[in-house]
DNA sequence: ATCATATTTGTAATCGATTACATTTTACAA
DNA sequence: TTGTAAAATGTAATCGATTACAAATATGAT
């Protein structure tokens, strides 16, 4: 791989000539820029983005921190950060941390030792102590989850509004008797859509029953599965479930398809709108976000704040996609 | 953020020592090493990498080419690769294609760029002529898809016996029948798959009807449900179908689900063993890939390939996965 | 105490770019 | 033709590490 230093050889000028071309600074004849490029062409010359790293101090890559890519909700938002990222000549490094302390260290590190420019963090398990302290000097961006009045900025939806209307609608369709499979409520998502399911519930003096409530530890299918065994066990089965991820109300219309005895129709809603929604049997009721849309603005917001312009936080629309899982 | 100057100098002694201490390279005294690791602590050091990697042409960092990160099948494998990563000290910049050839020149000019040691392929799309050029002076890894024939080293598994096999259990069932949902065969997978196909037909004498065959475009859960429709609205209704991805297969069973009259059951088999091809109504019978596995073999192959070892491909065993969607 | 040898530490070149500043070339007016 | 300002180009420092080689120090035998 030839260097700079080859290409000036080549094209009979300095280095400073052939950086002024690379960068298309203006002073350079149209005769000396030929030569350059002739050079570059001969040479098959590709600059080195090291070199030019350490002088310049900026990698033009961005971290996107997520606890495990084989949820189908981060998924699409990575999409929209990848595109954003790309068509501003970015491009980004997926970060799975696995919720361990050590990978995310890891990652943070490579920000401090300017391997990346920023961060955005998806992960709702990341250490917001560390994460604060690094976005003193490093541009950092929260994306879904995020800490509330906090100062780093981030792109999200309401989700107790979310939740709330959500939970109305099963009671609009005539349940009185209404679970919440929750993940687990140290997440802020997860307390507020809890909120958003009691606010409604209150609202139409319907009890809130702790045994209506179940906690899961993860998202995957399996735990959804798990979560609905549980509910059906119960002297009184609730009439319709409210999960708050795509992926446990599918591990939910799972276990009731599974053949055990259930006294009347269950009507299931979901949160993300993953793709895999619509495909399930029945397909399934849910709250959308604009998860594409949510990476764009995530992606726009971090490189605002790494040209030092001041970025506001964003509260983006839901919508409630209604399917079969509630028509029964 | 202190660079190792600073260090030195608040150790007293020279940066050679400093960047000894951090190679942990043998010729320091217990006693200067003990200053130098105070110093690190008191100004909270974190070597540069740019500093490192421009010096010695390495960055630790390995790509992975892939389509799209939406199809399931590759983020087992990415979890594979980068568990695996991870644990030599390496870190994964997720690549994706959207199967554009400029966005495949991005990448590979990392690597030309040194700003990566090498690449893992998941794309079928790829350019391998270019691939192939790249490959020459840098470590390249192809999973999954391939070039028969090829330099390049890979890991896969064996797609004409595991469709042929696949088919053969569909025919053992008494389905005469055998549709078959297949994907581009500007693939190698694709061709392999048709062959296995044709090769468990014509062994049981069954006719190879071109109807039966259907080509997708894309590997979508859409693609799957158009393709089941095509086959439904024939005259003469396969009582089989095989999908070469799972991802169609589940969209061929929402084509069933969905109401159209079928004059008897319709077995599906899939491929791949997604973690959702459990959680389909009915469950989905498959053919499972070792992903995960495949993924870990493909990043040591490329860790072997930077150290200029020599590398063997490797086919990897798959298996039959029997759930409902055949059982009927 | 002296010298030879082994061990530890320091000096300075190097990786490949960018860029402030210096120098050369060009253009044009007098 | 000469002088001057503007434009083009070159020189060399710089980013932050590693490492060959040189220098200094320690060790041990005589």
């Amino acid at each position: 791989m030839a260097n700079i230093q080859q290409i000036a050889q080549h094209a009979g000028v300095s280095v400073a000539t052939v950086s002024r071309v690379l960068n298309n600074a203006t002073s350079v004849t149209p005769e000396t820029r030929r030569k350059v490029e002739v050079a570059i062409k001969a040479l098959n010359y590709q600059p080195s983005m090291l070199g030019r790293n350490l002088r310049n101090s900026e990698s033009r890559l961005m971290l996107v921190l997520l606890p495990s890519i084989s949820n189908p909700f981060y998924t699409e938002i990575i999409n929209g950060i990848q595109n954003t990222a790309i068509a501003n000549n970015y491009n980004i490094l997926l970060c799975e941390t696995d919720s361990k302390p050590e990978r995310e260290n890891i990652y943070f590190n490579m920000v401090k030792n300017k391997l990346a420019d920023g961060i955005i963090s998806m992960d709702p398990t990341v250490n917001m102590q560390k994460l604060n302290e690094l976005s003193k000097d490093h541009p950092v961006i929260l994306c879904s989850e995020y800490e509330q009045g906090g100062s780093i900025p981030y792109v999200t939806v309401d989700s107790e509004v979310a939740a709330y209307q959500a939970v109305k609608h099963l009671i609009k369709l005539g349940n009185e008797k209404i679970a919440l499979i929750n993940s687990d409520e140290k997440f802020l998502y997860a307390r507020l859509r809890r909120a958003g399911y009691e606010r409604a519930l209150k609202e139409f003096k319907l009890p809130i029953r702790d045994e209506w409530i179940y906690n899961t530890k993860e998202l995957e299918f399996e735990h959804g599965v798990q979560a609905m065994r549980m509910l059906l066990q119960l002297e009184e089965q609730p009439n319709a479930v409210f999960a708050v991820s795509d992926t446990l109300a599918i591990g939910a219309l799972k276990a009731l398809n599974n053949g055990i005895k259930v006294d009347h129709p269950i009507a299931i809603m979901g949160f993300d709108n993953i793709s895999f929604s619509s495909m399930t049997n029945p397909t399934l009721t849910t709250v959308a976000q604009p998860m594409y849309k949510m990476g764009c603005l995530a992606a726009e917001m971090l490189m605002s704040s790494m040209k030092g312009e001041k970025v506001e936080s964003i509260v983006m629309d839901h919508e409630l996609i209604i399917r079969e899982s509630t028509m029964l």
